[in-house]
This record gives C-alpha cells, structure tokens and sequence, in this order.
DNA sequence: ACAAAAGTGTTCCATATACACCCATGT
DNA sequence: ACATGGGTGTATATGGAACACTTTTGT
C-alpha cells in the first residue's frame, strides 16, 4: 500500500491516500490519475473506481465527497514525492500506520476487492513487468491474498486458461533459471459487473 | 426496472431514473432512499451504491456527479408518483424505452452487478415476501439472469446451502398446492469486495 | 557437494450440469 | 378426466485441494 504523509493540517503529519479536487471540466478518471502524478510521481496503467465516500462528517474542513480509485503500481516503480506530499512510502497491509480520515476504510475495501478480482479478472499481470515468470505471478497472488498457493495447482489453472505464453527467455538470477512468460490476452470479456 | 417519466427540462417526457441532490447534511445512501420515496412512494429496505458517474458533459445543465444507487422492489409494490415525477412506470429489461443522460449505461451496469451477486449474496430474496414458493424464487432468478434454471439443480443447490426453511403453510393457488419457505439466514459474512 | 529456487502428477472430493417423469389439486 | 404447475434422482463432467520429490544451476 502507497501512503503519502500529510504536510497540511487536517491530520498533517499523518499518512493518507494521495488526493484532491476534480477541476471543473475534468473527468473522475483524469482527476485521479493527476492527482497520483501531482503527489507520487507514478503515471497509473490501471486505474478502477473503488467506492464512493460521503458521510456528511467524514472531512473536518466541511462535506467532501470522495470517489475513491485504486491504481496497480509495479514494485519497482520509482515514486517521486510531489508538491502536496513531503513523503511517498509503501506499506504492507497487515502493518499499516494510522490513518488520516476515513482512509482505512477505503484502504480495507480496496484490498477486499482487489483479492475478489484477482481470480477472474487480469489484474494480476498489471503488478508485474512485461515478462515474468510463474514464481513471480504467484508471488503476487499470495501477496495480495495474503496466503500460499500450491505451485503446481496455481500452474495447472494458468495453463487450463491459457492465461500465459511461454517465451524461449530465462532469468538467470536465481539458483535455477526460471522461464519468463508473457500474458495471453484479453480473454475477460467484460460485460458483467464492475 | 422502474422508471418515472421526467416533467421538467432538460429530457422533459422522457424516461429517467429517479433522483435528485444530496442535503447539506443528508448521506449519500440516505438522499437515495430519501429521493426514491419522494419520486416513487416506496421505502428501499436493500439499496447499495452501484457506481459513481462524473464525465464533464454528462448533463446539459452543467457538472454534475451523480453518485447512483439501486434499490430492489418486490414487485407486488404499488407505487405512487411523487411531485418531481409524472408517471411510474415498470419496463423489462429487454425493452426499454428511450432514456435521459446517460441513465441507460447506468441501467446496464446496474444489471451486471444484481447478476454477479445473485449467486453469492442474498439479493434474490429481497424481490419476494417473507414467505415464497421455490417457484417463485426460481422465477426470480431467471428474470435476473435472463435464462432459464433447471428447477431439480436449483433446488439441490437451495438445499446445500441451507438457504430456505420450509414452513407448513402452502399456497393454493395454482393446481398443485406449493409449498412454503422462508429465507433461512445472513451466511454471507460479507468482509470482501462491496 | 550443497544450497536454493524451479518445476512437475496423481488422487480425491465437491460442485455443476444434463436430463424426464410422477404427483396433487381445482375445474 | 384432464390440465396445470409442483416436485423429485441419477449419471457424468469439471474444477479445486491436498500432497513430495526431482532438476538445474551458482558458489
């Protein structure tokens, strides 16, 4: 989880989700994916509406909406703190810091729906580089589930969905050189849900 | 679905989903409930947050977010048009009329979602009175889902997972007097997605 | 040679699907 | 008696879960 701490007072000091006003003739989507650029430097791929949240007294300063987004950043991405921020960290969910705001609720359900889509949607190839291998994919699995997998049972169900292609590339910087592989497609033909 | 014809401009005679602002002071869960009363007579007892709608040009009149809702209606509900709205009016989902804004994306994505949770949640029971026949439920289901269930599957499937409890009232209404149930309890402890 | 991660098969169980007839009643 | 919707069982296919050892390389 990216938290930024907070330099303005309400809660500053604090850590909190990056956020901000939409402009008048921007869209949700364009809002949230500059408002990440303003204050961690990241330029988000994949960006979903998560929720949104009204409670009449949830902001101090007076009623704020919020329309929550999550965005999947690589790990290895390198976050820049911006001009709203004075610093970018990342956290692990199991050990997060206290909140400003509401924030650990819209944290809470992001993670809840991230873990629901994971195995039916493709979510999990945006977290990883071009080419991956399947100890990574699984990595990520049991990160964002927060539980181990079975190595044989998690290659089973990516091959009976055709979900990878093998490359003739290997990593070599482990013990035994992994084979890398590409995602497959777009096989999710999205007309259900969210 | 439920739509109520619009009286004033912009889309004045069209079709349109019930609505209206947010209070000073009022939840975005509570306006819902509070307009649907006001457009439609009825009182929501499920009504969930669907998905948050904010392109710049959505409404003629100027930005407008609107936050939607869905409320399920047990269809045995009479409805009375409020003062915003001059008629109500149920449409099949395969064949609706012409709609205002954007609200027939917001139809559709509506429908996606009571799909999705049909299988997981307790949505389907809302639709009926507190006692049903199997029947009726299966007849729930398949206006939902838009095919047909195999009642022998169906009611296996009820059975397993010890959602309804049969009474010792039955309807004599048809030919073959049906049985009676009520729905059996809240097993889904919902801690995941929304 | 050994440490460390990559890779690989089989069995079992639970759940989904396909399919057709008898039953109880009101008219 | 018959028409109507209520109610029932079985066989097959599919997907998920549990489980341990061999392979390949770098050091």
């Amino acid at each position: 989880m990216m938290l930024i701490r907070r330099l303005a007072e309400p809660y500053a000091g604090q850590f909190a989700l990056p956020g901000g006003f939409v402009l008048p003739h921007e869209s949700l989507e364009v809002a949230a994916a500059r408002e990440l650029v303003e204050e961690t430097g990241y330029r988000a791929t994949y960006l979903e509406q998560l929720f949104t949240f009204g409670e009449p007294d949830r902001d101090p300063r007076g009623r704020v909406v919020t329309v929550a987004y999550y965005a999947l950043v690589p790990e290895d991405q390198v976050l820049a703190a911006g001009t709203d921020a004075s610093e970018v960290q990342w956290f692990s969910v199991s050990k997060l810091p206290p909140l400003a705001f509401d924030h650990a609720e819209i944290l809470q359900k992001a993670h809840g729906r991230l873990k629901a889509k994971l195995d039916y949607s493709d979510v999990g190839f945006v977290l990883l580089p071009k080419e991956f291998s399947l100890s990574d994919l699984q990595e990520v699995h049991e990160s964002i589930l927060g539980h181990e997998v079975d190595p044989r049972n998690f290659r089973r169900k990516l091959e009976s969905r055709g979900l990878v292609k093998e490359t003739d590339h290997y990593r070599h910087t482990g013990r035994k050189p992994a084979r890398l592989y590409t995602f497959a497609g777009n096989s999710t033909t999205d007309e259900s849900s969210d």
